[in-house]
DNA sequence: GTGGTCTAGACCACA
DNA sequence: GTGGTCTAGACCACA
């Protein structure tokens, strides 16, 4: 778990970002224990009240349920991965749209786009 | 132009926005005057200072020149264009990745745009 | 004679500095007219208030003077070269003091500046 | 940090043009933590819009990182470094062009520059 | 406490 | 009239 001071985002939306990439990648599984508060905050040199807030976050999109006294646990995703899946294919439709209005036509980022990917792929 | 302010992404922002879309679809030409500060502001009723910040930054990013003593115009946006082209298959690229791993190929992802796209062609 | 509405300077400071360097380089000569105001501005599409401005300012820093009904003429300029070839000395002297601050030493610097030149020239 | 108030340029911009100075010259070292915007204001008796102005100016141009509720802090600087030493070399070969167009040749130019750099250094 | 955004309103340079 | 800078002061998010 790394924090980037020079991020912009807030520290707690980066604890959340990387919780969230963690269980949706299932690099953490269905009932695996985080972090303790406490013991986050001083892994990250953060404040307590940070990373509490993240994991209220995390638990009110439903990655994370807690338990008093025991700590906080990973859910089932089932229903975050198809959400998840769900808003990548809008968020690609967007820009589709977008590059349409600018006048790039479907086929032509459609050619643009496999390259980039296999430029990537390649490096 | 329009305002959203429920919206949490700050006025001047939105500004920048709506403006950067009008210019890149080619809705407002090269050299076209934009409403004075004053003007816009009281049209939005925001405060002339906040729309000020907007114009500096369009003017920053390349997509207006200002005359003092005249007002506000539209750059040549042929860089802007190509910078924006690039941006957007970036972003998709990025989409892609991030769907591999969660576990969503490069094939079903496809399938899955090009109906959401047909979907939306259909409105 | 060109304005470049485009350019954050003001018009009347690009008029001005636009004869000081015809005046400077020779390419008007001492007793030379320049256009009238009203000439100029109409070729300009300026206003004849702005054209007046530059006018003014050219006389107070010694390169015209106006004979009232007759027009504006080229003075003699050997004391504004002068002075101009003092100040380009002392902005190149402030520019190495800069580079040294900065850990250029004045070998390299001189190195690499003869390498822009040389690229230039060979264009 | 002196204001001069005497000075045409903006005061946010004076602010802007010390910084980057501290910071290129290494007075100011990567990660160190610069004034707070409220104590900055009134040690200059400014008001705060207009050290948040320089500050996020100063960030744009990669010289500073902030961090809500933390402060801002001085970036790593070789990129700047590099660009503002280009600058200068471009700078001082645009002055070596503007000589040679009043009839100074460069060699000429290289004497009475050598010769001011010493009266300077025996200062 | 610290940065970010915004309103209200002033004054200046420029055309 | 038009843009640019600035002060005064408020309120919010974040740590």
């Amino acid at each position: 778990m790394l924090i980037d001071y020079k991020d912009s985002r807030p520290i707690y939306e980066q604890i959340v970002e990387q919780y969230k990439k963690l269980i949706l990648t299932g690099a953490m599984v269905h009932d695996e224990r985080l972090p303790s508060v406490r013991n986050l905050a001083m892994e990250l040199s953060a404040n307590p009240n940070t990373v509490q807030r993240a994991y209220t976050e995390l638990e009110r999109q439903g990655f994370l349920y807690s338990v008093k006294g025991r700590g906080n646990f990973v859910c089932n995703t089932d229903f975050q991965l198809k959400a998840r899946r769900d808003e990548i294919i809008q968020e690609i439709v967007a820009l589709i749209k977008e590059a349409a209005e600018i006048g790039v036509d479907s086929e032509e980022l459609h050619g643009l786009v496999t390259q980039a990917v296999q430029k990537e792929g390649a490096l």
